[in-house]
RNA sequence: GCGCCUCUAGCUCAAUUGGCAGAGCAUCGGACUCUUAAUCCGCAGGUUCUGGGUUCAAGUCCCAGGGGGCGUACCA
């Protein structure tokens, strides 16, 4: 950085700053005032001048904060330093103290009769009109899209208040937060491969968690009746506008439910939250509207199909006839699928792009839900079921398996998969087994991707709009960049020119 | 992974068949006492993502690489 003197603010700015408003409590209190009307209220407000309009004798400044924008209106007679305001950049950080007042022109505002810098920016701050619109700009520096992108601030704060009323929801109902591991010695409650890393005292692979489901059903069986876990997941995936490598996934657990409660929990979950983020159960999202009122329609997988192909399928249909339709249907049939397999995979070709929801698809086949409890009525099927929302899988749920003996049996099934060929089989878990051998009571399991929840309420078409800093690939010459900042910078001009 | 598209000043974008790399905003200097993306005058600002190649001449054409986007595959 420069020594010039025109950089000593730099070194002047305070340790704190004491501030009684926000703009919006301003415009909400004072905004229907007269046009030319003075309040007499005095108010300090602070954050970024974004707009600056010199008049010479006058300066209109536009100050944004977390709430909103406020105009500050800076006459020479009255403003302190007013040379200094009126040299302000655009993007610096101010604390502004005054009179709240209406202009002639009706705009409410602040005449200052004192302004402090808090922060100045050394960086030029993007088109005022324009913002960012390079994604990758974009989503690289959040911080400085946050401030000029308003719809990427609303949605991330919306994000938030999501995850606060998720948590107070599920409060209310008795159900209590917990955190588990991260670090997981085998990758398993989920199909998926995982990231590994290594412990260096332990001299110990670990993996980061998949999903923290077996964790949380240890705490059931530790006698945590209902508990829930809000968490971030890792799975060693590809990148899309619906996947991010690190997600956000609720997982909840409730002893002496069965699916059929969960199904009413989501359903009501996820219409309060319509209601509190979006005013009404009747959302849009993209081009098509979505009525998520209660409560939601159930169907079977197998009924779903017979719906959308006219084929009446069953799990007791020999494996080589239900092998022959799928194949029909443009499914790469493997040498070790299953019936059960074979359904799911005739699904999802046929029938789940088509599926817009709310819909609860129900009762999957044994063979791919390798953590769920027997149906009691359908051998071969469990009792799971996905909700399908806005054509997108919203969340994976079931009646827990409880039974030890089936437990190991299903975990061995799932190893003889992965030999055969799944790399996304799940692992064994013996202490799992172990747990469960203590007792499982009937227990209802539900897990939500949060953040297509939040997509969904928010109307955004990639998760990279959901997620504060999306996974990306190092910047090229990033630190180049950021070494080069004193020669580009705003702060470095003054003396450059002055001196000419 | 694979396919298609894209990358030019801090930001948003131009640049004809291959012919001197430009504008607006921001910044800097100047004018202006009610502006609303203020306006007006002026200065400055470039490794055209990188590296090769073709050509008298490449932002433009070719090859390789990098970043990003979209689609597809896997999944939540």
């Amino acid at each position: 950085m420069s020594d010039s003197p025109e950089n000593e603010p730099t070194t002047e700015v305070p340790y704190r700053f004491d501030v009684d408003a926000t703009t919006a409590s301003l415009l909400a209190e004072h905004g229907g005032i007269a046009d030319g009307e003075e309040t007499g209220v005095t108010a300090t407000v602070a954050g970024r001048l974004m707009l600056k309009r010199d008049q010479g004798k006058i300066v209109f400044g536009v100050l944004q904060d977390s709430t909103g924008r406020i105009q500050i209106f800076a006459p020479a007679k009255t403003t302190p330093d007013f040379e200094g305001f009126s040299s302000l950049n655009l993007g610096d950080w101010i604390g502004v103290t005054g009179e709240v007042i209406k202009t002639r022109r009706g705009e409410l505002s602040i005449r200052p009769s004192a302004w402090t810098l808090l922060a100045p920016t050394r960086r030029p701050f993007p088109d005022k009109w324009h913002g960012i619109t390079d994604p990758d700009t974009r989503y690289r520096q959040r911080y400085v899209d946050l401030w000029v992108s308003e719809e990427s601030s609303r949605t991330l704060r919306d994000r938030s208040r999501i995850l606060s009323l998720t948590r107070r929801w599920l409060e209310d109902r008795e159900f209590i937060e917990v955190e588990t591991p991260m670090f997981h010695h085998v990758a398993s409650g989920a199909m998926a491969r995982p990231f590994a890393t290594h412990h260096n005292a332990l001299d110990l692979d670990l993996f980061l968690r998949i999903a923290p489901e077996l964790y949380l059903k240890r705490l059931t069986v530790g006698g945590f009746e209902r508990v829930f876990e809000i968490g971030r997941v890792f799975r060693n995936e590809g990148i899309s506008t619906r996947h991010n490598p690190e997600f956000t996934m609720l997982e909840l657990y409730w002893a002496y439910a069965d699916y059929t409660d969960i199904m009413e929990l989501v359903e009501n979950l996820v219409s309060h939250l319509a209601v509190e983020i979006c005013g009404s159960t009747t959302i849009s999202y993209g081009d098509r509207e979505l009525d998520l009122s209660t409560p939601w329609r159930r169907a079977t997988m197998i009924e779903l199909i017979a719906e959308h192909t006219g084929r009446e399928l069953s799990i007791d249909m020999d494996r080589d006839a239900l092998a022959a339709i799928a194949t029909e249907f443009g499914v790469e049939v493997k040498e070790w699928y299953g019936p059960g397999k074979l359904i799911l995979e005739i699904y999802e070709k046929t029938t789940e792009a088509k599926l817009w929801g709310p819909i609860y698809v129900t009762d999957y086949p044994k063979e791919v839900s390798p953590l769920s409890r027997d149906h009691r009525e359908h051998p071969g099927l469990t009792e799971r079921f996905e909700a399908i929302v806005a054509g997108r899988e919203l969340c994976n749920a079931f009646s827990e398996l409880v039974d030890p003996d089936e437990q190991l049996a299903r975990f061995e099934d799932q190893e003889a998969e992965r030999a055969a060929g799944e790399a996304e089989a799940m692992g064994m878990d013996r202490d799992y087994i172990r747990a469960l051998q203590y007792g499982l009571p009937p227990t209802g399991g539900l897990g939500i991707g949060i953040d297509r929840l939040v997509m969904l309420l928010t109307d955004s078409k990639t998760i990279r709009d959901v997620v504060l800093f999306p996974t990306l690939r190092p910047e090229q010459g990033e630190v180049d960049s950021v070494a080069s900042t004193d020669s580009d910078a705003i702060a470095a001009e003054p003396d450059s020119s002055e001196t000419e």
